[in-house]
DNA sequence: ACTAATTTGTTCGTATGTATG
DNA sequence: ACATACATACGAACAAATTAG
């Protein structure tokens, strides 16, 4: 086993048990180089490679820092995000930034088999995890289907309430479709990350007694959340 | 409705009927403002949204194109690089890079359910549609379970194949995770797009006969690709 | 290698219609 | 009725990148 392989080995153990918590900023390289009683470019292979993996990333001039371990997400049939969070032992949050009532959009339309017209509420806002923000999400639903969910969305915390209130007591994802983009200067801003940043696109839909309920388009900040798939085996 | 909102329409079902296929460029803003008889502005902020849903993209000083419809790629419990893309009615096509036989590393000993020591084989390179790079892929095999698969895989173009020669008839995913990142110089140049662009970053496990088989890390360029995921119901 | 024409990106200014209270 | 705020739309000019000759 190599010196650099070694020494990744043994960072990535020590971050693994703590000794190193999300966003602590290691020793300099000059001096963890010194420690490990290796040259700066051997220790300098080892860290790359850890950034590689994600549990590590660098500022130039500032210094070489623990990522935050990212929060997994299970993005199976039935998705309800203050649920999933809590099973992971954090803490969920919603911030709502607008509920509204507008006629449907073409795109829209199409994704909840409704006309041009049509009345939907969107609701948009920002998730958090452990009070940092982690996805911004814009919700759309069909406003014939219900009528109270303005105000239902205004006093819930979670949208599986508020569409309990609603008379929805279940719903499924019928699909989901993932890809990513990078962080524009507003959502940058709102997620509390440099614009560049990565961003996981997730397009879900769900439905409810036969009618589509829900078109959910949500932007995941790439470095704080891990989408993971079902796989019913 | 507003005059930028029917222009937007306009071109985003002249797109959707193929009047523009992919990789055309657009007429001028100004060319295309005289044609629907608006102001510069107005056309642009049509773009602009149709550029955010990623059906068109623009370059200063080259023009405003029409984006490739990006591939759908199914992420199931089967899932088949060269099926998945045919069935998509696009031409697959895999660039094979390296295979390779070293020792197993710690992250890939956890995954694979190996021990420090033991051997595996690494296939790396370059997952193609319709001669266009979409992917990069670095994917790890137990090496004391397929001992002639280096062979086998320089031989054959689909890893389902050369994992067939060497008996493994079937295997399923048991695991499968999605985050993004950015891509690298390297990872810009073998994919032919510029650093910076998202990539998303899939890691999957397969096992087979009750033995993880197959590690596989896949990089995907995010503006060619969208992952979509089973719900069965 | 250089220039000129073309094209998108950005920033001024101005005006109008539409909700809101 | 009025003031305010916001979105929409037009006009002009210039900057920056690309392309053609």
């Amino acid at each position: 086993m190599s010196l650099w392989q070694s020494i990744a080995d043994n960072l990535r153990s020590e971050i693994a048990r703590g000794l190193w918590p999300p966003g602590t900023k290691l020793p300099a390289e000059a001096e963890l180089a010194s420690r490990y009683g290796v040259n700066r470019h051997t220790l300098r292979h080892a860290t790359r490679v850890l950034a590689d993996e994600g549990l590590l990333y660098s500022r130039r001039g500032a210094g070489v820092f623990v990522a935050a371990s990212p929060v997994d997400y299970p993005l199976g049939d039935r998705v309800r995000f203050h649920r999933n969070i809590e099973l992971a032992g954090r803490v969920p949050g919603r911030k709502l930034d607008a509920v509204m009532t507008r006629p449907v959009s073409a795109d829209e339309a199409v994704a909840l088999g409704l006309n041009i017209g049509d009345k939907v509420h969107v609701a948009e806002g920002i998730s958090m995890v452990d009070f940092k923000p982690v996805a911004l999400f814009r919700t759309v639903f069909p406003a014939d289907l219900l009528p109270d969910l303005p105000g239902r969305l205004r006093e819930r915390q979670s949208i599986t309430a508020a569409l309990s209130d609603c008379g929805i007591a279940d719903y499924r994802r019928v699909s989901t479709r993932v890809t990513a983009r990078v962080a524009d200067a507003t959502q940058a801003v709102k997620l509390q990350l440099d614009p560049g940043e990565p961003l996981l696109r997730t397009e879900a839909l769900s439905e409810s007694g036969g009618r589509m309920i829900e078109r959910g388009l949500t932007w995941w900040v790439a470095e704080r959340v891990t989408l993971t798939l079902p796989h019913d085996s």
